[in-house]
DNA sequence: TCTGTAATGTTATAATGTAACATTATTTGG
DNA sequence: CCAAATAATGTTACATTATAACATTACAGA
């Protein structure tokens, strides 16, 4: 079953991006439940806390925030959290900006291919068979075996380029 | 004109790879040459101690090399002539890894597809169009202009999964 | 040779990430 | 329910990666 999905696409600065939290919260609260995992309130809050926008979120902006309300946190205690929901699909850590975003389809796993505005900072995130195929395709072809693709692409994205700048 | 390159194929480990490090530094001196840029001595043992093996190397690494016969080195000392080797193309930061590995093709300017081995550490470098293209065209179905891509993918070599393992 | 710019030196510190062990919470088998 | 095992979190310390800021030296062009 071929797919190309658009896990998370460009929205608008004015979106109701509430909605994209609750649903993703709501998202992730199924997945550990199926999946006989603990979403503990910790590991929740930093979820949220990833969430907060279509910006990747560093970890130490994680930290600070999650220590007003929970004055025990250090470095581990998010990098934990963070590890788990790696782990989980529910966040994808973006290597070129050693910063964490949220994704909304943990169901399937995927690695995804993100997209970051130079602008506004939002990232997109495909999960495009077609590119993913391809990658492949050439690996085989000098008898790599892939096992994991990390794509992210700079860039500027429409409403941005629309907005003059 | 379309390119499929590959910039730097897997080399058996048993290859002389000191005919690897002699030509990327006579491409890197006549680049330089070409461009009226300063391949200084500095920033020459600097691309040596990149190209040491096919495995990217951490700042550190070179920074610890470095200082055995220039203990006048200190962090910056590294970070500024891997920044320079890099603006000239004749290394590439491997983000998922935080290292570098040279890059054989300086002429042409590129952002290249890195295959990395995590069995022996080898990095493959492809510059390839179809996959390029690809990835632009997808993004331009949504506005997204491209600058630069990374493309890291993980796995196992063709030597290495033939050596069992 | 003078002079501006590029390159390097030097010190200090910021930013990112992990090791190791202690404590607390939760689950599970009796 | 209780005890033991396991999972999660707390805590301290440190390792790794990267940059800021300013001083000095080398070099190219007038
Ligand atoms: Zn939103
Ligand atoms: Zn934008
Ligand atoms: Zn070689
Ligand atoms: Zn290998």
């Amino acid at each position: 079953m071929k797919k190309n999905k658009v896990i998370s696409p460009f929205k608008p600065a004015t979106h109701k991006h509430q909605e994209c939290l609750t649903s993703a919260i709501k998202a992730a609260k199924a997945h550990c439940d199926i999946s006989g995992l603990r979403l503990t309130p910790l590991r929740q809050r930093v979820l949220e806390l990833v969430w907060q926008s279509h910006e990747p979120v560093k970890a130490y902006d994680v930290l600070d925030q999650l220590k007003q309300g929970h004055s025990s946190s250090a470095p581990p205690t998010v990098y934990r959290a963070l590890d788990f929901l790696q782990e989980q699909g529910l966040v994808h850590k973006i290597e070129s900006l050693n910063a964490y975003v949220g994704c909304g389809n943990p169901e399937e796993i995927h690695s995804g291919q993100f997209f970051i505005c130079r602008d506004c900072g939002f990232v997109a995130e495909l999960d495009d068979a077609d590119i993913s195929g391809l990658i492949e395709k050439k690996a085989n072809r000098f008898g790599f075996k892939v096992d994991n693709k990390m794509v992210e692409i700079n860039g500027h994205c429409q409403e941005c380029r629309d907005s003059g700048k």
